[in-house]
DNA sequence: GCGACAG
DNA sequence: ATCTTGTCGC
């Protein structure tokens, strides 16, 4: 029940704007200047023909036998195609360090694809510069899928970045596709109200503090929402679980992108098709 | 110098 | 992210 794509890392991979590819052989004050020029391509903005209700997941998966089958077959063929992308590591005491990506295409509330990726890792993970660790093996996943993607959701930051270029805007202006980056901890910014004890469904924005270069921090004007933290699921009698931290990626507005991930989410904390890739990715990397 | 930091 | 059993609380 998993057709994966294998490509290697040498296949090139498919963008409509090369110039900004996350290459890992760059420095990192070149990382950052392509961040900034790619912050300024990206659009936050509502630019496509999604609409919460139409990519709305209402069930959850069962993964207690599994991952669910893909059924292309399966419900309505028009409705938008969103994609859940995540990474599991492949960590060998003598070899190299390996990225295992995966996408999983979902219409209507069902799997209609699989695919995965199994990449080198050229650079160690450094807050800020997560595309460039993880951007390749992720542009592969989605080079290996045969559907077309509608919403991509991501998991780490977008526009809630130093230089609001996370990796779900990295990816999103590379394929311009619509994109949204759901994040379990908080990169930068602030929370207007405090996340703590909130119940279900509650959601607060996000705005630009003195980390975010690319803003201006004036103290008259009110910082720009770069992002919403969102509650995506809370027990009643306890305050433990976090809250998910919402940013757009690339043609999708803050609010929308909140609006988004609040409809794929069905019961568990993480939205369904990340929770999916989570799992697929795992799945990839234990029979590997 | 101190703090703070997606996966 | 990853290394990992039991265990506290829905």
């Amino acid at each position: 029940m998993a057709p994966a794509g294998n490509p290697s890392r040498d296949d090139p991979v498919t963008v409509d704007r090369p110039e900004f590819l996350p290459d890992p052989a760059l420095s990192r004050t070149e990382m950052e200047s392509l961040q900034r020029e790619l912050a300024a391509a990206a659009t936050f903005t509502d630019d496509h023909d999604l609409d919460p209700a139409t990519v709305a997941i209402d069930e959850p998966a069962d993964l207690t036998d599994g991952l669910p089958p893909a059924r292309p077959e399966f419900g309505d063929p028009d409705a938008p195609i969103v994609v859940g992308v995540d990474q599991a590591f492949l960590t060998p005491s003598d070899g190299e360090d390996r990225a295992v990506s995966a996408a999983v295409a979902i219409r209507d509330g069902a799997v209609i694809e699989y695919a995965s990726a199994t990449t080198p890792l050229s650079i160690p993970y450094v807050p800020g510069l997560l595309a460039f660790r993880e951007g390749e093996p992720m542009l592969a996943a989605l080079d290996a899928l045969d559907v077309e993607p509608d919403l991509l959701v991501c998991d780490g930051s977008g526009r809630i970045h130093f230089r609001e270029a996370g990796v779900a805007t990295h990816v999103g202006v590379l394929r311009d596709v619509p994109s949204v980056g759901v994040a379990k901890s908080l990169l930068c910014g602030a929370p207007d109200d405090s996340t703590n004890e909130r119940p279900a469904g509650w959601r607060t924005p996000v705005r630009a503090d003195a980390s975010v270069e690319t803003a201006d921090v004036d103290t008259d004007t009110a910082a720009p929402v770069i992002g919403h933290a969102y509650q995506s699921r809370q027990y009643p009698n306890s305050r433990r679980v976090n809250p998910l931290y919402v940013s757009p990626g690339h043609r999708v507005a803050a609010e929308t992108a909140a609006d988004l991930v609040e409809a794929l989410c069905a019961g568990y904390k993480l939205p369904e098709p990340t929770r999916l890739a989570d799992a697929y990715a795992d799945a990839v990397k234990r029979d590997a």
